[in-house]
DNA sequence: GCTTCAAAATGACTTTTATCATATATTTGA
DNA sequence: TCAAATATATGATAAAAGTCATTTTGAAGC
């Protein structure tokens, strides 16, 4: 599946950050994007660089990710369907903060910095959404702050689950629509890959949850959420 | 000392989110605005609270904090002269999610919401100047939770220390520009107090900083540096 | 369907950090 | 200025999480 020609027949457009735009300026963005696709496991941008634009995400995963002291990835959040990359060092001008690695085979619309500073010029609705996104995001990020310095590994791995349940979704089966290692969760909920492990097959004693390999499925939600102490 | 009636006049403009904006709509904001005052310890804005307006901080010294699980405070980021607050909510369109406290007397100016939009969208410099100021935050957010994620108490401790120099500058003594408690310090570096307390003591012992009380001085930074594994 | 390699699982042990108790010092307000 | 309240300091102990070593399982390529 490629990437449509024209971003009013997206199908992604009414949750992305290019809703409710005049007609001509998505076309204008149409004629200034281009498409590309990049393979599992590929590298899309790297911590410290300076991107010439950014990309919406058509189809994939991908992980946004710092990298620690030792090396160590930090999974700060992940990236689907309808959203961008890169409009945070492009807005700021500052190099990317966060690595981005394609977790599936990935397609998206390039939209090179002129051309996006353009689109944000001329249409104020767009600067608004894009407002409205970096906020929400920046909320979002706070959470994040608040639940590490402040709750246990299994609390945060509850937490996690029930992000990965909302963010992906689930198949026919109940399992989440996403394939990470162990390691990837632990880089997430930022705890050692044992930790999870041991977690998980905690999970899964109990009930709360079914793993078979990488495939996780979630079958109490709301054990989960009282684990997380999660009240929303 | 009062807020100036004319932002032209204000000394943090330069530094401020309005820095290069035209005459015209800094007389506006100037009329819309109003001088607001708040003690030592009041609280600004309530988590959860659907704010009517934003601060332009003035005079003083505010935490911004979320509270978690157990109502333990975890501080998110300082706020100090020419900074916003406010601002994350009112632009998502969702409820505040950092409580915000003066440290200290503090005096501000209040834009109310509709005033807000109203500059935002009569002045897209501006507009892109709000992008570039979340999105930077959005960047330093994500160094947080690498932070708390990857590295030691002693090493988030003496990174904070350096942020705290970074952000508030020192006397003419060498100490720190700003009052917390060990507690506070335990609350933005994501520990127990007592965890604060024995590594301060550490890093005294150690010659790295000196102590009095509240009053805390920078003596060796490039040892704290060390500490904190802070490369830049 | 094998074979190989990587990931997951598990146990033993160590380190880090939190918690609780108590003593001392420093503020703050009457 | 003094007393009460609050903050800091320190020790003992417990709990949480990390590390290392080894085995088992699962996935990917041939």
């Amino acid at each position: 599946m490629e990437t449509p020609i024209r971003c009013q027949l997206c199908s992604h457009l009414p949750g992305s950050a290019f809703h409710g735009l005049k007609n001509e300026a998505l076309d204008e963005i149409s004629q200034l994007k281009t498409c590309v696709s990049f393979r599992k496991g590929q590298v899309i941008m790297h911590e410290g660089a300076r991107p010439q634009g950014v990309y919406c995400v058509h189809r994939g995963k991908i992980k946004l990710y710092t990298l620690g002291t030792e090396g160590k990835e930090q999974i700060i959040r992940f990236v689907t369907k309808g959203d961008l990359i890169g409009y945070r060092s492009i807005l700021s001008d500052e190099p990317i903060s966060a690595s981005a690695t394609a977790l599936e085979d990935t397609h998206a619309c390039y939209i090179p910095k002129s051309s996006f500073f353009k689109v944000i010029e001329d249409n104020p609705k767009f600067s608004l959404n894009m407002l409205q996104l970096s906020c929400h995001e920046l909320g979002e990020a706070g959470k994040m702050i608040t639940s590490l310095a402040q709750k246990s590994v299994k609390e945060r791995l509850a937490e996690i689950l029930l992000i990965l349940r909302t963010t992906f979704g689930e198949d026919d089966d109940g399992y989440l629509n996403i394939s990470l290692t162990r390691e990837e969760i632990a880089n997430m909920v930022g705890t050692a890959t044992e930790s999870v492990i041991r977690l998980i097959s905690e999970l899964r004693k109990d009930g709360f949850i079914d793993s078979k390999g990488k495939r996780i499925k979630v079958n109490d939600g709301s054990a989960l959420r009282e684990i997380a102490s999660v009240f929303e």
